[in-house]
DNA sequence: AGCACGCCGACT
DNA sequence: GTCGGCGTGCTC
């Protein structure tokens, strides 16, 4: 007998196996490997996937339950999705069906839903039903009504609610959620031109709109929206019905696929044809299109050098030979006019998906591609997964985003995952940026070596499109301003920047990485600092809403007017943030227009792309906010970009600080003078000899990727070693210290039998060490304490094996115990 | 993760 | 005496 092996979706150790279950006839020729299911599972039912069927299965069928339902007629995953969840699930060690999860949209994430029906035959008292407080009139109706909604809408009749389904004369019903929306769209089917012709003069002269309605359609004989129809023949449905009754039109529910595009208009767009050195970037790929081998590409070329022309044809290859693309750029630069170059060159074959779409509209883009109706995907991190079948290209815009990397379960990067998935189908992969993670640029260039067959080719684009000069940076070193009493957030040179371009009403970018109006609160007195009660993290404090935030886990209490702690009312606000900024703005400037755009002004949907749209529009002189001004966007009339505090981030505990750095002030040096007007970038320091500065300022990628290759060499960092971090959170720091430790000896125990030594000085040898247990850089958070140990590996082993079976020796306390344990393999932020 | 089964305190 | 607290063990 044919069984099928399910993942159900309960993201748990103990459950992270599959179970089978009988395939009862009537399901037979719908369960697939990739199948999403609902099954009974213990006393509930949950939903799952099929991840093999296995025909002769020896199992013990008395235990074996039957799948009670497939739920979508085209397997929502292709094997080839469940294999690489099974590797994801390996690499990046969370439970297989977290990692299909993230394969899946949102739309399909079905929960099991309880509902209340009454049993049938059950009744009721008069009294009772009076005590019931309408609980039994909802129930009445027949309609089985959702247990948590009851609770909420009827919280006085809990317990007679239990009392009666313990009695049995309520029935509880659970099923698996199909929250699957497809949107439908009445349509007006008109019968034939010759009939309704025909008909409309029998039809009475009083119902002169039914007369013209049936000759319209006769003129028209073709379907036509019931909204689009009343609204152009100035009527309404009950005319139209009428119609319908006398059997002159048909009325139908038509699935609509939402276009969230579809109200705008994509000019088409033909090639641009492409400079000297354009065309000697795409060559390579393209050859590695025409072989069909999988192989990967860095194209390093500066901001403004027209990598999108060059992903833009490659994908015109790639098409050209049947295959389908990838193209994932970060969130954030996912704009309406970046999904313009796509959409005018490649039309409706374009599915675009981001978080900025509604479930529903995302359910159906992720359709478009299932379906095979669309060849290129583009979208945010998680477009990897698009459900292609025979990928030829995945190119991936800005590599060193952080955004690529997932911070929840399951805790992968984009870059990994394409270049398994370009494994298996043989296709190329395009990893394009300006300043490369310096793994991708050791691993492609290897700090100015030709690569290696295998390795990563390298492609150079040093060259901006017409030669457009690159900004000219300066850098003011603040402690000066400060030793000439200037106090003020802006240098001279910024302050006269400013007035500069409000002059020549031009516009600029200023980048200051912290939200809020002040970033910590501090009592003159007594020393108090505000932190925040669950997370030992200063609280920010936030003009608009009056109020303290913690940035962690969003508490927040009201602004203090003494101190808390010894009540005197010398109780101040320290640092800038974002807020400030900008009311500083308006006292230095006055009657400037500026637009702040941080985590607290773009909440909503689509804020984001209006201020931006408003900026485009010059009807603000400043754009004023944290990195998200840095990234991707293109305005004209941006003359000048300054940085408030360029070593924000350089003191955090993170041997990634100056390369992100570097990245920030590079990208965002490139917003300024993109166009015809030369741009001017100021960037403000206290450090103004750090190199990720010095050599941002030269725009010189080379030279300080070459520099921090060395200091990583030294250290023993990516991308000569490898890092995992293992986190144990829990309310009692003797038990973490204790867990910890039990893990960090055991994890050194079986590598040291597996061979591997822990010097890690010891020439190129295989070695691994474990570092802790210390406490975390966030060494509270929600009430948690936390600790955790960074294994620092390097060589050719499965490290993700050896801590997988490390946690697993001890499962049974942390089980007991209740401790909170998360990974993550390659950890792109440390904090 | 749920949800059941199972063993100990404050109420009709 | 019972209702119900949450400890631990299982789910094909």
């Amino acid at each position: 007998m044919t069984v099928a092996r399910v993942i159900v979706d309960v993201p748990s150790r103990d459950t992270d196996r599959t179970f089978d279950y009988a395939i009862p006839e009537r399901l037979a020729a719908w369960v697939e490997v990739g199948s999403r299911v609902a099954v009974p599972f213990g006393p509930r039912k949950l939903q799952g996937i099929v991840t093999s069927l296995a025909a002769d299965a020896e199992v013990d069928k008395a235990k074996l339950k039957p799948l009670e339902e497939v739920l979508d007629a085209i397997p929502p995953l292709s094997p080839e999705l469940v294999s690489l969840g099974e590797w994801m699930s390996r690499r990046w060690l969370c439970p297989l069906t977290v990692a299909l999860q993230a394969m899946l949209p949102a739309a399909l994430k079905g929960r099991s839903e309880k509902y209340v029906v009454p049993a049938s035959g059950a009744a009721w008292t008069e009294e009772e039903t009076a005590r019931s407080g309408g609980l039994l009139l909802a129930l009445g109706k027949g309609k089985p009504l959702k247990l948590a909604a009851l609770l909420q809408q009827y919280p006085e009749q809990g317990q007679l609610l239990k009392k009666w389904l313990r009695e049995g004369r309520l029935e509880e019903r659970q099923r698996v959620e199909d929250p699957l929306s497809v949107k439908t769209v009445l349509t007006v089917y008109p019968a034939e031109p010759a009939r309704l012709r025909e008909a409309a003069g029998a039809i009475p002269a009083r119902a002169g709109k039914q007369r013209e309605l049936a000759r319209h359609l006769a003129e028209r004989n073709e379907p036509v929206a019931l909204a689009r129809l009343t609204e152009a023949m100035q009527t309404t449905s009950a005319t139209i019905r009428s119609l319908e009754e006398r059997g002159l039109v048909e009325i139908r529910a038509v699935r609509e696929d939402r276009d969230p595009y579809a109200d705008r208009e994509f000019p088409a767009s033909a090639p641009l044809s492409l400079t000297e050195k354009q065309a000697e970037a795409l060559a390579p790929i393209v050859r590695a299109l025409d072989e069909g081998v999988s192989r990967t590409f860095l194209l390093h070329g500066v901001t403004g050098s027209g990598k999108t022309e060059i992903y833009l044809q490659a994908i015109q290859r790639c098409l050209e030979s049947r295959r389908e693309a990838i193209v994932l750029v970060p969130e954030i630069a996912l704009t309406p006019q970046m999904v313009e170059r796509f959409k005018s060159r490649f039309g409706a074959r374009v599915a675009v998906l981001h978080s900025r779409l509604s479930n529903g509209e995302r359910y159906d883009e992720w359709r478009k591609i299932r379906e095979g109706r669309a060849q290129v995907a583009v979208g945010a991190r998680s477009a990897i997964f698009a459900p292609f079948t025979s990928i030829g290209l995945i190119v991936i815009d800005e590599e060193h985003e952080t955004s690529y990397k997932q911070e929840e379960s399951p805790k992968y990067h984009a870059r990994d995952v394409a270049v398994e998935r370009a494994r298996v189908h043989g296709a190329a992969v395009v990893l394009g940026s300006a300043t490369p993670a310096l793994e991708t640029y050791e691993a492609a260039a290897g700090g100015g070596r030709r690569a290696e067959p295998e390795e990563p080719y390298y492609i150079a684009l040093p060259e901006r499109v017409a030669n457009r000069p690159l900004p000219k940076v300066h850098i003011v070193d603040m402690r000066e301003e400060l030793k000439l009493g200037n106090r003020a957030m802006f240098s001279r040179l910024l302050a006269d920047g400013i007035r500069a371009r409000l002059a020549r009403q031009e516009q600029m970018v200023l980048l200051l990485n912290r939200r809020g109006y002040a970033t910590f609160v501090m009592c003159r007195s007594c020393g108090y600092t505000a932190a925040c009660p669950h997370c030992e993290i200063a609280l920010t404090y936030h003009r608009g809403s009056h109020n303290l935030r913690c940035h962690y886990c969003g508490y927040s209490e009201a602004e203090p007017t003494t101190c808390p702690s010894c009540d005197s009312p010398h109780i101040r606000f320290f640092g800038t943030g974002t807020q400030k900024v900008e009311e500083a703005l308006a006292a230095a400037f006055p009657g400037i227009r500026v637009i702040r755009m941080d985590v607290d002004t773009t909440t909503e949907k689509g804020s984001h792309e209006r201020w931006l749209t408003e900026f485009r529009e010059r009807r603000a002189d400043v754009l004023l906010g944290t990195q998200m001004v840095a990234k991707g966007l293109d305005f004209p009339h941006v003359t000048l970009v300054g940085v408030l505090a360029a070593d924000a981030a350089l003191r955090l505990p993170d041997f990634r600080a100056s390369e992100r750095t570097f990245q920030l002030l590079t990208q965002v040096a490139g917003r300024a003078g993109r166009h015809e007007l030369p741009g001017e970038v100021i960037i403000q320091t206290y450090d103004p000899e750090h190199e990720s500065i010095t050599f941002a300022q030269g725009h010189d990628y080379t030279g300080f990727a070459e520099r921090a290759l060395v200091l990583r060499k030294q250290l023993g960092y990516p991308p000569y070693g490898r890092l995992i971090s293992i986190t144990f959170a829990h309310e009692s720091v003797p038990m973490l210290l204790s867990i910890g430790g039990e893990f960090a000896s055991g994890l050194r125990g079986k590598a040291a039998s597996a061979g591997i030594g822990k010097d890690f000085d010891a020439g190129g040898r295989a070695a691994l060490e474990v570092l802790g247990p210390v406490a975390s850089p966030i060494a509270r958070l929600k009430d948690r304490y936390r600790f955790q140990c960074m294994v620092k590996y390097r060589g050719d082993f499965d490290a993700s094996l050896l801590v997988s079976g490390a946690l697993g020796a001890i499962g049974d306390a942390v089980k007991r115990g209740g401790v909170q344990v998360s990974v993550d393999v390659d950890p792109q932020m440390l904090l």
